[in-house]
DNA sequence: CTGAAAGCGCTTACAG
DNA sequence: CTGAAAGCGCTTACAG
């Protein structure tokens, strides 16, 4: 075809707003470029960031995905689940609130490629989660190496898998006779908490770690209201996405990151693409406080890109 | 065809799990039994419980939706506007913040079924959101018959239009001169200005109303600290959904109620049957302290089903 | 290299 | 009432 026809062609065909018919081209190549996300996060605190990161890494290979918001109703999420079928979506991403948190419905028998995000999944499966540990490793590592010994960890709710694994993270980076506290995730509690501590402990804290950003609020009030200033005579330090606190370092999970990669994953097996089941543990952001921050999460993405489990060389750690 | 073959067929189709192809039946019916849900709202704190009243709505008539987070920025949200196109969705629904305020992109001139929920549309649009004035106004004659005569309102940001809005509702509802406080969403804010209140002011309210549930939070906090018992000294009631604070009245915007009546305008329309364009004002379950509220929406969501745009008989108020 | 035909899995209208 | 044919909009393999 000569190419200025082709360019004819081209020309009128975007005048006419012409779209090639997604469903005629899906019935012959027996993919719909569609898939499923069950998020299994009543509020969708989690499940939302990772959808953006989803959407973003696959809108441009023409792959659309159906947001299901399972919560933790099994009937739901089967239902959901029945759906998705019927709309033969390609794959399945499956959201969860903690790596250790089964998902409450099994999805092992299903014929389809499915990537776990956040969520215990079956043992020969695919599973995507922040390296939490790693994050209160570094963190930690940066605060002694700024002369602070004695963390504490506000550790928000006992009832959350999600806070009493991250607990342990932190014990398991802070030394297990490190103090955690249990409570809720609210601003009160952080500045009640670091209030008690303040008026009674003798050997006071030099740094004070939470996790959710709330906490963190409260902790910065109280401190305040005791004449205590973050970060220099206290370093201040929180689990959250979004714009930390002033002063406060922020341990972001990169949920953005998380949902491309996995659905970075998830692309490649539905290409025929083997993908090697395991964990793979993304590293959090570590944003220092003052950090200006208004890249968001672009820089980590780039990051992950390189890691992604197509690419062997510096994959992520795979526990 | 003999009952028992068609039985059998039936039987023998189940046990092979055949699902109809859906590609194939949209090729020939023009459809594609699929929706697009444009969130503009950045936490999804709106657009999620939505998108679930959605699901419910359109589950049932296999019809799914693609859930596409746009935050507040126009060149995502018109990315996410052409992957929908080329996925030919059948309806778009458009969730923002605010009544009042506009879309990040125009819409306008989409040639495919249009419902806003929660956002200004074209002035020919179809616009669901909930009525909060009538919320602040039973909330307040509830008030007024338990002997409440000073109500005050702490607002939250003034920077946030929704809560401009609903701040203007209140006083709609309230009296012009009732006073309205601005500050943060925060428990610390709701507890700073209750603390404030009450240390300053000579005719003490009797009733404090808030914009959201950690301001109220906050709120009672605060009154308890001041010995103030509530709701017998001072009634607390608060905008939001989810499980309300102990003693405090919820005025719930519904969104899942809101987010089904929508989604079933929006079928309507893909139907071929005319909806008649204005602004659909839903009611706000108002829950007092104390009653029960574990069964969710589901009773409001019945409600919604009576008042539907498709059924004149009890028709929703339309601005 | 170009162009016509066959077929993806359904549904719908039309003969038998 | 039953059954075969035509066609939805593409792509892919195959003649010309």
């Amino acid at each position: 075809m000569a190419p200025e026809t082709r360019e004819r062609v081209r020309r009128i065909a975007s005048e006419l707003e012409f779209r090639p018919n997604v469903m005629a081209r899906a019935l012959l190549s027996r993919r719909s470029f569609t898939i499923g996300l069950l998020a299994g996060d009543p509020d969708g605190s989690i499940s939302m960031p990772v959808a953006r990161g989803v959407a973003e890494a696959t809108l441009a290979d023409g792959v659309s995905v159906f947001y299901c918001a399972a919560s933790h109703d099994p009937t739901v999420a089967r239902k959901h689940v029945e759906a998705m079928l019927d709309k033969h979506v390609d794959g399945l991403l499956v959201v969860g609130e903690a790596l250790e948190a089964p998902f409450p419905i099994d999805l092992s028998a299903l014929a389809l490629p499915v990537v776990h995000v956040l969520s215990a999944g079956p043992p020969d499966g695919i599973v995507f989660a922040p390296d939490e540990g790693e994050a209160f490793r570094r963190t930690l590592q940066d605060l002694r190496t700024a002369g602070r010994q004695r963390p504490v960890y506000l550790a928000g709710p006992s009832e959350s898998v999600a806070c009493r694994q991250r607990a342990l993270a932190f014990r398991a980076a802070a030394g297990w006779d490190a103090p955690v506290l249990f409570g809720a995730v609210s601003e009160l509690w952080g500045r009640m908490e670091v209030d008690r501590l303040w008026q009674s402990v003798e050997h006071l804290p030099d740094a004070v770690l939470c996790g959710a950003t709330p906490i963190a609020q409260g902790a910065l009030a109280a401190l305040a209201e005791h004449g205590v200033r973050v970060p220099a005579d206290v370093a201040v330090a929180t689990f959250g996405d979004g714009d930390p606190p002033p002063h406060v370092t922020l341990m972001d999970p990169d949920l953005e990151a998380l949902g491309a990669a996995a659905a970075r994953a998830l692309l490649e097996m539905i290409g025929e693409t083997e993908v090697r089941p395991g964990r793979y543990l993304l590293p959090c952001r570590i944003v220092p406080p003052g950090a200006a921050c208004n890249t968001a999460s672009g820089g980590a993405v780039q990051d992950v890109t390189a890691r992604s489990p197509g690419d062997r060389r510096g994959a992520p750690s795979v526990a």
